[in-house]
RNA sequence: GCCCCCAUCGUCUAGUGGACCAGGACGCGGCCCUUUCAAGGCCUAAACCGGGGUUCGAAUCCCCGUGGGGGCACCA
């Protein structure tokens, strides 16, 4: 590998569905080595194939690529030297290029039918042979093949794969790969309608960009050799090939796909980009985590950033068998690196959460809240639950759930009763100043302090699970706090009555 | 069916002939800490797919099986 020349390297999607973390690992290996290298990261979108085109798939796109937290130097958003950096944009070059492959004896015109092509392949699968061109138009002297396109026959162009000899393909993760060239079709470079597929598209545009470094899914592995053979027609030069593993499933039974997603709104996990945040997952995590799916820096640190990554991504260090995705892995980074935020960065995060839920959040308060929570949480929607009733004008806990662990209502009725008459003498309620005459308290009274905090818990926050208690009452305040176990009072008083 | 790729704990992986009775992380289990839940600390269980070679020596190299994955479109 010659450093003479910056490296280039492209992310090129096909704006046909919702992108997922699949390709966003792609992408993310691009951004890493592009500034890891110095060198420059484009983004050229694949829309050749205007039948499977989905409409705001590459907004979505730009938009999770974005969130992550990766830019680029060219692309259709910003322009660069080498556009248009979209494929529909380019058809006169596809179209050249092929004349120039068919003109120097390496591609040719092919007029036959979609229809005879789906007979063809219909009779070749009945003598269970591999389904491929028969060559038929292979044959058509130059003359001949001019006649009938001329005459306004449709026709297709066909690369012409030599029939003899061996193609060697280095990729960077596997090494050479060799195959025999009679195994590789007669592929269709043109299509009738004068547009591109892949075959020819992005290998124009790989040598047009300059490209020196492909990243792309092993997906590419078995047209790898076409992909060579078809460079080394055009005469130019090969870029370093680099096939990255795809993701299995999360069982590991087959790749990873739409059918293995769920919807985040039900609280499933989904493979979406745009979902894993809706989900609560922070970009920061996301990026750890797949970045360690196929790739590792050392046999001790995980825990990385985007710098971290830049700092230390190597292309060598990549693995070349697939991995299955763990989301249980993704909530121990997440949670990692909810950690590492500051306290006003996570407020910040958290309120688009709160606001979901239909909860009016004071950004004061929520501030005040999010360092009680922050090591409690793993995704940012789990704020919501444990730190919902912050954002409440009440709570509303039942006289039975009120009742404390191995007490009777009366005895949680007395408990809570004392404890709002020590509370009501304190002259404010802090942790420095209620903590131990509440643990004197529960001592006098001879039960578990974890029983007379458990009661007032569930009474000030109206639920089991909670922030510290102490530090939650300061932030409810005061009288709301003496109201809440007021009320907490009279019913268990009402409860004991009945028992 | 044909072609191609891959193969270390359940999962993600470190390991490029001796430093490996195989290391880390997630998850699992246990202990400590503790007002709940977490976080944190400590500890346990858990793997080199099988068979042949090569070598003084193989997780590491070669071959054959097996298993898994991917691909066989006028999609990308």
């Amino acid at each position: 590998m010659s450093q003479a020349s910056p490296t280039r390297v492209r992310f090129a999607p096909s704006p046909t569905g919702r992108s997922h973390m699949g390709s966003a690992r792609t992408a993310l290996y691009d951004f890493l080595y592009a500034r890891r290298t110095g060198g420059r990261f484009i983004l050229r979108i694949e829309d050749t194939d205007r039948k499977r085109f989905v409409p705001g798939a590459e907004e979505e796109l730009i938009e999770g690529l974005h969130w992550l937290g990766l830019t680029w130097d060219e692309g259709p958003d910003v322009g660069g030297p080498s556009g248009p950096y979209r494929q529909s944009e380019r058809g006169e070059l596809y179209q050249a290029h092929a004349e120039d492959l068919v003109r120097r004896g390496h591609a040719y015109y092919c007029f036959c039918s979609s229809e005879r092509l789906a007979q063809v392949r219909q009779e070749q699968q009945k003598k269970r042979q591999p389904p491929r061109y028969d060559g038929l138009c292979r044959a058509l002297s130059e003359a001949e093949a001019r006649r009938r396109a001329d005459a306004g026959e449709p026709y297709v162009i066909r690369f012409r794969t030599p029939r003899e000899g061996t193609t060697t393909a280095v990729d960077l993760l596997r090494g050479p790969i060799r195959v025999e060239n009679a195994t590789i079709d007669d592929y269709i470079l043109l299509k009738s309608d004068r547009t591109p597929v892949y075959h020819l598209a992005a290998m124009v545009d790989d040598h047009l960009m300059g490209i020196t470094h492909v990243l792309r899914s092993s997906e590419w592995l078995p047209t790898f050799p076409l992909h060579v053979l078809v460079i080394e027609a055009f005469g130019w030069e090969q870029p370093v090939w680099v096939h990255l593993s795809v993701f299995l499933s999360p069982t590991g039974k087959g790749k990873m796909s739409k059918r293995h997603s769920g919807d985040p709104k039900l609280g499933e996990k989904s493979i979406y980009v745009m979902d894993l945040k809706e989900m609560g997952y922070l970009p920061e995590a996301v990026v750890n985590w797949i970045a360690l799916m196929g790739w590792a820096y050392d046999d001790r640190a995980e825990f990385f950033t985007m710098l971290d990554l830049i700092d230390k991504f190597a292309l060598e260090k990549l693995t070349p068998s697939p991995a299955a995705i763990n989301y249980s892995k993704l909530d121990h980074f997440n949670g990692l690196h909810i950690r590492a935020l500051s306290p006003d960065e996570l407020t910040l995060r958290l309120v688009p959460f709160f606001e979901r839920a239909g909860l009016a959040v004071d950004p004061g308060r929520l501030r005040r809240v999010a360092p009680l929570i922050q090591e409690r949480i793993r995704t940012l929607d789990e704020a919501v639950e444990i730190a919902g009733f912050f954002f409440r004008p009440s709570v509303s806990p039942t006289g039975a759930q009120l009742v404390g662990k191995g007490l009777t209502a009366r005895q949680s009725a007395e408990a809570v009763r004392r404890a709002l008459s020590l509370l009501l003498g304190l002259p404010e309620i802090t942790p420095a100043a209620a903590e131990q005459p509440l643990r004197d308290l529960a001592g006098e009274m001879g039960i578990e302090v974890g029983q007379l905090f458990g009661i007032l818990r569930i009474a000030v926050t109206g639920q089991p699970v909670s922030p510290p208690l102490l530090e939650s009452m300061v932030i409810v305040g005061r009288d709301e706090v003496l109201g809440r176990i007021q009320r907490a009072a009279d019913l268990l008083e009402a409860r004991a009555g009945v028992e």
